[in-house]
DNA sequence: CACAGCATAGCAACCGGTTACGCATGCCCG
DNA sequence: CGGGCATGCGTAACCGGTTGCTATGCTGTG
């Protein structure tokens, strides 16, 4: 049996629309493409010809021809994730004011196939967007020049060509313990997140150098994981901790956090205060509303676009970015407890 | 100055491998893509020279010499909203499962550009799915003709050769209104959506055909929208309105109510039960955790794709769907108080 | 031993566009 | 009035694969 297809059994092409219009191919293709020197009369013949015949190009046949295809490629390792989807909406929206659509493809968090996929979208693709936060950094390296046109997103790398957006994890961390520390707390328990993500790793880096040193700090930390259910698994082992406050992962950690609280009847912040990091729409809409650290993961997917854009344009891409992520307070930290 | 583009300057082509094996292009086609017929020898030596030369084929020119580029599009209002977002998640989880890739189109809930963007997604892949709960009936019904293979998201139509994956909307209030019932709430607000949208249409049908009729009850609408910060500024009006419960166009309407009555310290369930609809991922994890109707998004957007592969593949797609989104109880509602 | 029949690889057309090049036409100007 | 040049369109090659048909060589059989 005929499977259908794109190649439709009376799809017309520019074949049709030349014969109807008493032209030839090359014609059409100018006149379609808006090229200079074509008689407007016989422009006009075309036009109609194209429209009486509902003709439109077919975009297969167009990439091959001109060896471009108006799409770039978008790996991320989970579209469950906020963060990625939030990524995504930035790009493809810049992406269409010029003219591109965005394919993309979920790896599902597994890093052997993020190389596969990588790969694979990219040669489909004018060029790559990769967020990989947990890829190897080596295998990391040794991919990226085979990918280029492309930009990487979350994550540090040296690449000659290729742009890198990256968050200064450890710089949000510290705002966020700065702010606890004004608020006198003092034992603070970091809920921890995938030991083998970058983004931990950094976190760290953060906490174990504050911005403004204080007498009796300490943190403790309590190992977890990056989504709602693992913060909410995680409640015990906080309230045991003696710590006053929680900074947690991510913001999906610090809401399935917050939801084991209240089911406990923990005051929050009023026992505990409790932050996010990333700040993704739903953190101002918690209750309490979070406290945590503003990544513009948005801002991030347009400025991938920029610079792809200029890549496939061939101009210098604009200097790599390398977001200050920004505290934003809420209500779920506040004051330690005088008894505490 | 030369663009980059897919082709690259020494990019390797069927040409290439074939010279280097001393065979010709058919002969590499046929081994490439495992065809019969070719002698073991013979494709050793082609499979050796591809290695050699590090050869991938070109996926374009693949596409249109076999007229299948092996991907589908999809069409959304928001990529902001995360039912569309789990829409997505499971189709491209769905159809990368059968070698097959998505590309995504966000019209920005611009109804106008939607029409455009459907017919232009369509034509670079070799199907869609469409998500388009504002669009203008009428127009949808011309439209998709022209878009086959195709099906359509959560809403009702009657094109043949169009699957369709709706949501009983009515039936999914009708539970929860029953539940308020049951739960002795006689005055209930309707928290109301966009004015124009398919959902809300449907939802106000449930509202005013209730299962089980009961003696008092009445519903007030009170007019929202579909977002937070809809749901937030609605909240004045929903207390002044005396209902001892607000049920939600959705989910983040609901999240934003709660928001705004946290804030105002009022009492849920207590003063005011609350549900939402959709059961989004956040929806477990508010304070109170929130009851909802739950939509099975996610395997909406799988069974999209079940659907287009069986078109794809010539077969005879599956009944059409019609869900009905399950009630979950959760902590946001309660008995209504004595002294209301 | 001759010939039918089959397995295998190459030729060439094709998918549907784009574009370098060349030819024909007409205009300007010497 | 003729040469030069600009303009406008068609011819054909090309993008990089796939595939129907055919030619060749080998095997098996009468």
């Amino acid at each position: 049996m005929a499977r259908m297809s794109t190649r439709a059994a009376g799809r017309v092409t520019i074949a049709h629309v030349a014969a109807e219009a008493g032209v030839s191919r090359a014609t059409v293709s100018r006149v379609m493409n808006g090229l200079a020197s074509v008689d407007p009369a016989i422009g006009e013949r075309v036009r109609a010809a194209a429209a009486k015949l509902n003709y439109s190009p077919n975009t297969v046949a167009r990439s091959l021809a001109i060896g471009r295809t108006q799409t770039v490629a978008i790996v991320v390792p989970d579209l469950a994730n906020p963060m990625f989807q939030e990524t995504l909406r930035g790009l493809s929206r810049a992406a269409a004011r010029d003219g591109y659509r965005v394919l993309v493809a979920d790896s599902v968090e597994n890093p052997a196939e993020e190389v596969i996929l990588a790969r694979e979208a990219r040669r489909r693709c004018d060029a790559l967007v990769l967020v990989a936060p947990r890829m190897d950094a080596e295998q990391l390296e040794a991919l990226l020049p085979e990918l280029a046109p492309a930009v990487l997103v979350n994550r540090a790398s040296a690449v000659p060509g290729i742009p890198v957006l990256s968050v200064d994890y450890a710089s949000g961390i510290r705002s966020i313990v700065d702010h606890l520390q004004d608020l006198g707390h003092r034992r603070i328990a970091y809920v921890a997140g995938p030991a083998a993500s970058h983004g931990d790793k950094a976190r760290r880096e953060g906490l174990s150098r504050p911005l403004h040193p204080v007498e009796g700090a300490e943190v403790i930390e309590i190992p977890c994981g990056a989504m709602f259910e693992d913060g909410h698994a995680a409640a015990q082992a906080v309230l045991a901790s003696g710590a006053t406050a929680a900074v947690c992962f991510n913001d999906l950690v610090a809401m399935g956090l917050l939801g084991a609280l209240h089911e406990e009847g923990v005051d929050v912040p009023g026992r505990l205060s409790v932050t996010g990091f990333d700040d993704i729409p739903f953190a101002r809409y918690t209750s309490p509303a979070l406290t945590t650290a503003s990544v513009p993961q948005t801002h991030l997917g347009e400025q991938a676009w920029v610079r792809l854009w200029a890549l496939l344009e061939g101009r210098e891409p604009e200097h790599d970015v390398d977001v200050k992520p920004s505290l934003v307070v809420r209500a779920s930290t506040g004051r330690v407890r005088a008894d505490a």
